[in-house]
DNA sequence: ACTATAGCGGAGGTACCCCTCCACTTCTAG
DNA sequence: CTAGAAGTGGAGGGGTACCTCCGCTATAGT
């Protein structure tokens, strides 16, 4: 959450120097991130800043436009998202692939604002998608190379296909996965 | 978009007998219909009114509350879709399972109030559900009949998969078609 | 301890939006 | 033609959100 740099999603934000103030930024961080992910983009920052125990002028100072906020939070979350990639890496590749998905599904589910993200064009939006690609194209590959993924799709296809179904509803958690499956299955040779 | 009456779908809403008040009734209506299809649930009611030219007054008249109006388009939306079901009835089971599914997403694609209604389980919205289900599953059962689909799932899972789809942003429509015909794929035997 | 200063927070102006109410206009039946 | 019923629309009251501004407070370096 708070940010360790990693494939150039540093926001475009600094923390604060002293330590109340830095305090004060982490709160607003993390209220913003509950936020975003119940009411979407559009979340009240006023009610953000109530969240964070702060006022809005201290929302404001740090983050002078909403979308500073958004990059600030945004980009913490897409980092843990590539992070998981890491995790996956030594298991076979069709598993690795399909339980990163997974795990983007799950994770992105609370956070809509991943999704709504990977339609814009915003600057910002270019350079997360592409650290989301970066992560996620060798599981991709490798699972083609191996003869277990068709070869007729694009990495992006995929994602966007797995990102709708995490926008989907469903009625539980289970139809969620076995829905995944069924599309996943679209994709397995 | 002027009521059919069908399936149960009547909205609760009576159509003025004026001829005068008729016009303003549909202009609404028709105002309404796009307002949602662009900004979602949420559109400003003053802008419905302002769009069909037509006093604030009026739209309350007509339509004491938001879910009133809501119910007057979707109903009519909903209907359509059902209509288009008859279309797809004399091709090839599979062909016009998914010829109605492709109908479905570009058609909800513009209005995602429809998507939306999947999830929430107010009553209105399970009569839709139902309605939509109606048309739709003779289809996919057809489908299973004639050995095309696999028989592991429910048709609530492909509608729900599908309906993801429609939701998820593409960069053009062929890619939507695309990536549709992938997941459909992991459905077919 | 002391002071310069980074940081604080919330009052208040502006802009929407929701919804009600009622003086006024338009339609239509007779 | 006409009168009453049906319908109109927008002003206005109550909310909420955005964002700025600035007098006050807590911190960090000496």
């Amino acid at each position: 959450m708070t940010q360790t740099p990693r494939s150039g999603l540093e926001a475009a934000v600094k923390r604060p120097q002293r330590a109340d103030a830095r305090r004060n930024f982490d709160a607003l961080l993390t209220a913003a991130r509950d936020a975003f992910a119940e009411q979407g983009t559009g979340a009240s920052l006023e009610e953000i800043a109530r969240r964070a125990g702060v006022g809005i002028g201290t929302l404001y100072r740090n983050f002078p436009t909403r979308q500073d906020l958004f990059e600030a939070v945004y980009f913490g979350e897409v980092e843990e998202l590539c992070a998981a990639a890491d995790d996956v890496a030594d298991l076979p590749p069709w598993e690795a692939l399909t339980t990163w998905l997974a795990r983007f599904v799950q994770y992105a589910a609370t956070k809509r604002a991943i999704i709504e993200a990977l339609n814009r064009d915003a600057a910002m939006f270019t350079t997360a998608r592409e650290a989301m690609y970066a992560a996620g194209t060798p599981l991709f590959e490798r699972a083609q190379a191996a003869g277990e993924a068709r070869t007729d799709i694009a990495f992006d296809d995929l994602l966007r296909m797995v990102s709708g179904l995490t926008a989907a509803g469903f009625v539980d958690d289970a139809q969620r996965q076995r829905v995944l499956k069924i599309a996943l299955d679209g994709v397995h040779t």
